[in-house]
DNA sequence: TGTACATCAGTGAACGCGCGTTCACTGATGTAC
DNA sequence: TGTACATCAGTGAACGCGCGTTCACTGATGTAC
């Protein structure tokens, strides 16, 4: 850390800090690679030694961003263990404290319009992430009596799409100024009234 | 349409038309005022008679998607009507047909940063837009018994947030290459699910 | 411990580019008479 | 119908800027002897 001099020491991560530091200020497309070297004290062209040009740092920057995403949704679901239901909503609560918590890794991975298969690494890491919530649907599913229940891949995609919907909406400014409601509250009375829908939680629970 | 010369005829609305196109193709990001402009067949100087500048042609382009968007979805609630639930189901379903048919617009109100507050008239078509979700959430909360029912903006945000998670994750091709479901399948099926768990539908419905 | 040397992370100057914006202008249009 | 004139939409050249990327270089580090 204390590392000064000629060489930088962590470079490498310096510059993808940087990269997420701006992401969050200034949104995706005003990220700069000129400004991330900056921040990093570092000349522009100290970045070829450590990335292939400006998309592959943020790319590395959304890999980076699923891998903390899949641990602590995996994390959060463990925790929840043994009990479906709960293991499943506390997968739900933890994709919103990520992305309050990690706003530039979260920009990264999904605004940003990098391709999840730029790189291998990335699409595995993307990868590992849905499957922790398709676990966690399955899981759940089990529940259900199999003759009325869903795919678990698309009660997955359809917590996944609420919970974007919410960051994106809600858990920013964009729309109205001020969202009517805390974002928090707000995913998990939606998922609340959805997994009703499943028949998952007592009609008045 | 057929004017031709000096004069251009009605460039202010080219442009807009040729700032969606960019929108739709490049990202809201890369959009540039002077392509837009080459575009249109005129000078990038020329926008300066129509516009204050880039971020202006932007908020216009999302004010017009506001007002299509508010119309389409108000004539979906009003075709469904007297029946509170086709009326609140076509509505939904009007959401995700805008997405698809205008995604040009859609980007510039929803993911071009602009500020819904940069102009009073954005602001309004905005506002629109939401009052008629949340009178369809109204209406079709009479039917739920007062002590257990959400808040309508409650519902009017649950479906808005499903529906916009659905199209950014799985109507356009961003994390998985290929959605699991047909995202129009996909968003029926959800918003079924949550009117269930709301208790507008029959368990085995 | 001390010296010679290979490695390679970071420098600094340069490049070509397209951007948004400004300005004085020009030429088409439409109106007054 | 024809002429003079005001209006103003669009031109084209210019600006300063910061971008991503390249290149030959330099100087710190660490290893061999």
């Amino acid at each position: 850390m204390a590392k000064r001099g000629y060489h930088h020491g962590n470079l490498r991560q310096a510059l993808i800090d940087a990269a997420l530091e701006l992401i969050e200020q200034r949104g995706p497309g005003a990220f700069t690679l000129s400004e991330a070297a900056k921040r990093a004290g570092v000349t522009p062209a100290a970045v070829y030694r450590h990335f292939e040009g400006r998309e592959d740092l943020v790319a590395e920057a959304a890999r980076q961003g699923f891998e903390m995403f899949a641990d602590l949704m995996q994390y959060a679901y463990d925790k929840g263990q043994p009990s479906a239901l709960a293991a499943f909503e506390a997968t739900g609560r933890a994709y919103l404290a990520f992305a309050r918590k990690h706003p530039g890794h979260y920009i990264a991975m999904f605004e940003s319009g990098v391709s999840m298969n730029r790189t291998p690494e990335l699409a595995t890491a993307c990868a590992r992430a849905r499957a922790v919530l398709e676990t966690a649907a399955a899981a759940l599913s089990e529940h259900i009596p199999p003759e009325k229940r869903p795919p678990a891949t698309m009660v997955s995609a359809h917590i996944w799409a609420m919970s974007h919907g919410v960051v994106e909406l809600y858990a920013r400014t964009a729309p109205g100024t001020n969202s009517p409601f805390p974002p928090e509250d707000l995913l998990e009375s939606g998922i609340g009234i959805y997994l009703r829908g499943l028949g998952l939680i007592a009609p008045d629970g």
